[in-house]
DNA sequence: GCACGAATGTAATAGACTATAATTTTAAAA
DNA sequence: TTTTAAAATTATAGTCTATTACATTCGTGC
């Protein structure tokens, strides 16, 4: 999106940055109410501009989705990269796991958007939405630290991620009751951080004995 | 539901069987696409009744929806129970996964209705919903076969819950590509149950080692 | 059998939201 | 300055949810 101008001027005809300005709103509501919460018509009012114009810059609801998805992703994408170049001493894998988590609870309907929803089922592989979960998952890879041999580095990567997707859809399903209740979610994102990075060291030393990069 | 009658007389007042008539279609249109997909209007219109008939059995349409998740609930938590509990050379734990999996990617619009929709979220501890999660929960927990020693099995069967779902959206989010593509959905829910199993077995044995039953 | 109340249906209608068509205003290029 | 395209506007249609007021049927008690 581009640098929005400083503030609007008064009664103009034009509103100058609708386009950008439906994104960054139609983001604030779903945050709120998740994808279903986006409305046009209200999202015209809230802007100051008639009912209509939101479809002078979307053909339809769905695209103004589509829209908010590709911004969603670039937050997420920059928060996550953020993390793993910052120097620490917990590994990268923990740090990524903990901020997506963090990410996928405080900003749940956001989150939705991004993994739950029809916008993103659609959007067919080489679209704009596609490369930047494309990009998210490279993010995966990067901060796991290991070697590239065979599909143990993707059968990991993917372990964590559908495990971590799992935890944060899960909780907020209200799904962690009970004796769950007791597991913080961040004990258990870290469980299975843990627990894959020993899977991950054991297959790579296996690897190792009898000669690497097969595929 | 009770059982449906063998055919609907013809042009009677009365449908008979609409609110069950309603739950059946409603969960054929889930299937297809999604919670969205419900439409009041043309389930009446496609039962041949009256456009305003179904609010006589459902207040609105979230309560058609929170009926329908509960018969998916029912259909899926039968499913389970009936894998569980045929004997079989394979461990429990891994065809209650399979299983599991299969349902939500051959029924993915359901599976998406009873896990990552705003009626189940919305869904109160106690309720009818929340406990049919709760079934299916301790449905993984029987199946895992372990004791109970303070929240070791909680924390494995969230692992395998979450890793699970996590498998199922990201699948039907399309985001399994690339090189990822090459890992099959099976193969990669079988890796981690062993995964877990493997640790969970650790965990039990350290825990056997110390005196169990703690909390 | 039949009267009556509860359950279940209909018709008519209001309101919210998406979307399109025809028209007007503005900004900016020629 | 004129012309043109982009970006608004008003007006309107269509779909869907939901409510209200009225009609029909079912089943129970007499």
């Amino acid at each position: 999106m581009s640098p929005r101008p400083a503030r609007k001027p008064q009664h103009t005809y034009h509103h100058g940055d609708l386009r950008d300005a439906l994104v960054r709103a139609a983001l604030q509501d779903v945050e709120r109410g998740g994808p279903e919460a986006v409305n046009i018509s209200a999202l015209a009012k809230k802007l100051g501009v008639s009912q209509p114009a939101p479809y002078r810059h979307f053909a339809d609801r769905d695209a103004l989705l589509v829209a908010v998805t590709a911004e969603a992703f670039r937050q997420f994408n920059v928060l996550l990269r953020d993390e793993i170049e910052k120097p620490s001493e917990r590994s990268k894998l923990s740090r990524l796991a903990q901020t997506a988590l963090a990410f996928g609870l405080r900003r749940h309907g956001v989150y939705r958007l991004m993994f739950a929803s029809r916008t993103m089922a659609c959007a067919p592989e080489g679209s704009e939405l596609h490369n930047a979960a494309r990009e998210t998952y490279d993010l995966l890879l990067d901060a796991m630290e290991a070697p590239q041999i065979g599909l143990v580095r993707e059968r990991h990567a993917l372990h964590i991620w559908a495990a971590l997707h799992g935890v944060v859809m899960l909780a907020e399903q209200g799904l962690l009751t009970g004796k769950a209740a007791l597991i913080t979610r961040e004990q258990l994102v870290d469980d299975i951080v843990e627990q894959t990075r020993m899977s991950l060291k054991l297959a790579i030393e296996a690897a190792g004995g009898e000669g690497a990069r097969r595929d």
